[in-house]
DNA sequence: ACTGTACGGACAATGGCGTTGACCATCTTA
DNA sequence: TAAGATGGTCAACGCCATTGTCCGTACAGT
């Protein structure tokens, strides 16, 4: 019967995991066209997609301030990634799109994430990946879009 | 035969696990008495048991500036949890000590730890832990403590 | 033994990125 | 129509990292 690693070894050994698989993801972006997207950057992006957000809702979304917020969508306006347009039913509102270019970044993300996924199953066996997986969501909460981690990552 | 699950939704977990984790030990850690110990902290505090370090010696296992590491110390010694003496045998050295209660911090997050693996193991069984670290130690870096992320966390 | 270089530590200035507070314009509701 | 709620922006502040600079000590080559 194997003897058990200490609990400590768990938490840093999910850290990792994470840590290796951002930094390979941002090394092959910034190959492919994406040199200034941030980690941080990934979920704002999702979270933009995934409902024409405003400053507002998207702080709301990761947690932070609307003004934390809106100078998150100003760097990602200046780097190209999405654009801002006026609601025509509500003028105070400014409503953040995706540009072409803030399209590309996730649909490469995508790609990249899926690759690096494809390499993990070779090293451990694409069963054991999925069960991986599986044990992982029945250990964590079922949102996977909240996470409001201010100041874990560098944003703009 | 399942399907697999978009390639993104493997970071997350693996980011979800570590911060459910984290998160459940700072509660518990400050119900026992540690209420100020940021989850950075832990880290250093295991930097500094494992070789009595200086200021320059941490900065470079955890991959910050001499000065950041020696502002990090000083946030510990006011918090009661570290100690500096001088090197008698070069005098430009500051040596750094755990004091009791910083060992004490030490002591109950390895049993917390310890408890919070027990409870994965009970939802997703024993062995299928044991497999998931073993998996987790095949695709990730094998020096633990090299980890020098400055902005991860919010010490200090 | 002495001099030049390396090294540990501290102080100061700066910068990134979050916060709160305040304010204006607009929408909504009583 | 008046009152309150909401979206956006500006300003000030705080935290925490950075780099640059300086001082004192240790060590190595001559």
């Amino acid at each position: 019967m194997p003897s058990d690693p200490p609990g400590f070894e768990l938490p840093l050994r999910l850290l990792l995991g994470f840590r290796v698989l951002i930094d390979e993801l941002h090394a092959e972006l910034a190959r492919q066209g994406h040199p200034d997207l941030r980690p941080m950057h990934g979920f704002v992006l999702q979270a933009i997609m995934r409902g024409g957000d405003t400053a507002v809702e998207l702080g709301r979304t990761l947690g932070v301030s609307k003004q934390a917020a809106g100078k998150t969508i100003e760097t990602l306006e200046r780097l190209g990634y999405v654009e801002r347009a006026s609601d025509p039913r509500d003028t105070r509102r400014k409503i953040v799109r995706l540009t072409a270019h803030g399209t590309d970044s996730l649909v490469r993300s995508e790609r990249v994430f899926d690759e690096l996924r494809a390499r993990w199953a070779e090293v451990i066996g694409p069963e054991r990946l999925r069960e991986l997986e599986a044990d992982l969501r029945k250990v964590t909460p079922p949102d996977i879009f909240r996470l409001d981690v201010p100041g874990w990552f560098g944003a703009q």
